[in-house]
DNA sequence: AACTATTTATAAGA
DNA sequence: TTCTTATAAATAGTT
């Protein structure tokens, strides 16, 4: 989308990389959302920048209101890992 | 997109709102697996229909490629608590 | 499942 | 990073 067609591998220049990392986090996110709300669908989305620093979720409202199931262990779990 | 705006709230149609979900969860798969090869990032993906019957998901290479950590880890946890 | 009109996301630029 | 705009991509309604 956008102005040009994606070529779908590594973005090289990393300013770009950022830059495109940075929206389509948010989009992407924002279509989490939306199936979870439309569909009535439970969504855990968990996204790590190349430097691992970064976590992000969204999910339906099954999972978090029932109080028994928290994003946060499966956070947990991977900063173990990284 | 498509022929109409999007209301975002829960699509009461049964069969719309399958759909949707069919439609939607492919559409969030790639863009997963987008994210995770242009952007050199790490992506996990979970998603549950509203019988709680069905799981996706996407990474990045150094998730899967370490061979330290399992997706598969988190789906059993969730397996517990649904 | 395929089609297609239209909306939405987003790449590039500012 | 935020805004704008041209255009690619996703998808809602239809067949």
């Amino acid at each position: 989308m956008g102005r040009g067609r994606v070529q779908l591998r590594r973005i090289e220049n990393k300013i770009r990389r950022q830059v495109t990392f940075s929206k389509r986090r948010t989009g992407l996110v924002k279509k989490a959302q939306e199936i979870s709300v439309l569909c009535d669908a439970d969504v855990a989305l968990i996204v790590f920048s190349p430097k691992g620093k970064l976590f992000e979720y969204s999910a339906g409202s099954r999972l978090w209101k029932s109080g028994r199931f928290h994003l946060v262990e499966i956070y947990v779990k991977l900063a173990e890992i990284f």
